[in-house]
RNA sequence: GGAGGGAUACUCAAGCGGCCAACGAGGGCAGACUGUAAAUCUGCUGGCUUAACGCCUACGGUGGUUCGAAUCCACCUCCCUCCA
């Protein structure tokens, strides 16, 4: 049996001859595996992070195991602690259900909808009851909750850890409980989380399910994870050009881990590219061959091509953006401040950082260059506005009524 | 329950009566150079204002001392450590 694709871009396989064998063993006797990946909906968009779990959760379903795509709507309203060195704010259920809504649109991009199966946790956790927390809370001890990388960090630095933080990881295991998961799969930073998995499937006399992490996908920044919060992330919502965008301004040696953990190429087709650029290939021209590929995958044939082309036409050829936002702004019949209409037309935060960017030489009008802070620009005419290379509106400045 | 330490801008972190809109670093933004890359150099990084060393808001919260407080005092909230 060939584990190849199964087994591709992952961290670690825990036990990995008990993977195998239990895939072996399921295939011989025609019976389909419960995979299980777990989703936090306390945020709105799925980014190209969460994609790594759901081309892996894909691959299962190709392989014709049964899909589970878990939505936390219960432990969302505790938020995971990992990697935050900060109790999260608790959602309301309000806001996780609107969030889980989204995301259900989002992941059929990836999964196959007739092969998935989507769970809700409260389903099971709303029944647990006060009771079945305790006993819960008991097959675990503090000593080991604490072993848990980012607990025992923030224990260490004197930062502070709520109890209910203790109760997320019991939680995420009794879901596995609650499915009976054969396999779950998750980021690097929860093998804590599914390894508890396998502790209570055990206590509870079920066959503990085998786990499997995939790395953690770094964000633009190169550094740290992909995240929303820190706003480095490309979204799966993310329009075509933007999208194309974002993946340009990766940088060269952030590219090949993109290509790695997101491209559908075959590793060796990968390799050739990287050989290539070392042999003076520009490494520009591959990277947006990889920004053609991740484009089209979210945004249908084609819409790769036309972003790149798109992108080529604006940045390469100093050409304006197809879509510029068009705003209407009135003015008094002495004229707009030049830094008061930036910040009207939205470009700026504030009429002192529009002047600032003024003396920066970062504004222009009309694509001329603006010297002065005290320009004003007289209402009855369109105006064309960038700050910086990036940010554009139109503006029509009426006279003011 | 007792004793002690701490809370400063996006983050970390100085400041401990006026020179503080608050050192420094990171991050971010902008300019130069480029491939919207990296690296590098430079500038900016509270708001308002007819721009000035003007006004307003800001150093966990509330009060107080003082001509004047991030800086001193009291109480409160939260966090951490040790003891019980």
């Amino acid at each position: 049996m060939d584990f190849t694709e199964l087994e591709r871009g992952t961290d670690e396989i825990i036990p990995a001859e008990e993977f195998r064998a239990r895939l072996t063993a399921a295939q011989i006797e025609g019976r389909r595996l419960r995979i299980k990946a777990g989703f936090d909906p306390t945020a709105k968009d799925l980014h190209l992070g969460h994609t790594l779990l759901l081309n892996k959760l894909r691959a299962f379903q190709e392989a014709g195991h049964e899909a589970v795509f878990l939505i936390g709507d219960f432990t969302g309203m505790i938020g995971d602690p990992t990697g935050k060195n900060e109790t999260r704010k608790p959602l309301t259920r309000e806001q996780v259900e609107e969030n889980a809504q989204t995301y259900k649109e989002q992941v059929f991009k990836i999964l196959d909808p007739d092969r998935t199966t989507i769970e809700f946790n409260s389903r099971w956790l709303d029944k647990l009851g006060a009771e079945g927390m305790i006993r819960l809370a008991a097959q675990h001890t503090v000593a080991r909750m604490l072993e848990r990388d980012d607990f025992a960090k923030r224990y260490a630095a004197n930062q502070s850890i709520a109890v209910h933080e203790f109760l997320y990881p019991l939680l995420q295991g009794y879901d596995s409980v609650a499915l009976k998961a054969d396999v779950e799969l998750g980021g690097t930073d929860q093998k804590f989380n599914l390894l508890m998995g396998r502790h209570l499937q055990a206590n509870a006399g079920q066959k503990p399910q085998c786990i499997m992490t995939v790395p953690i996908l770094e964000g633009l920044d190169g550094v740290q994870k992909m995240s929303k919060s820190l706003g480095n992330y490309i979204g799966v919502n993310d329009a075509p050009n933007e999208m194309f965008g974002k993946i340009m301004s990766v940088s060269d040696t952030l590219m090949w881990r993109y290509y790695e953990l997101l491209s559908f190429r075959p590793l060796a087709e990968i390799e050739a590219l990287r050989r290539s650029v070392s042999g003076g290939v520009n490494p520009r021209d591959v990277k947006m061959a990889l920004g053609v590929e991740l484009v089209s995958r979210f945004h249908g044939a084609g819409a790769g091509d036309e972003a790149k082309a798109a992108f080529i036409a604006q940045f390469s050829q100093g050409s304006l953006p197809e879509h510029i936002p068009e705003i209407r702004v009135a003015a008094p019949p002495g004229g707009l401040a030049i830094a008061r209409l930036l910040k009207e037309a939205g470009l700026v935060a504030s009429n002192a950082e529009g002047s600032r960017l003024v003396d920066q030489r970062a504004v222009r009008v009309d694509q001329e260059r603006v010297e002065d802070r005290g320009l004003l620009l007289s209402p009855g005419k369109q105006y064309l506005l960038q700050v910086g290379s990036r940010r554009y509106a139109r503006v029509d400045l009426v006279l003011q009524a």
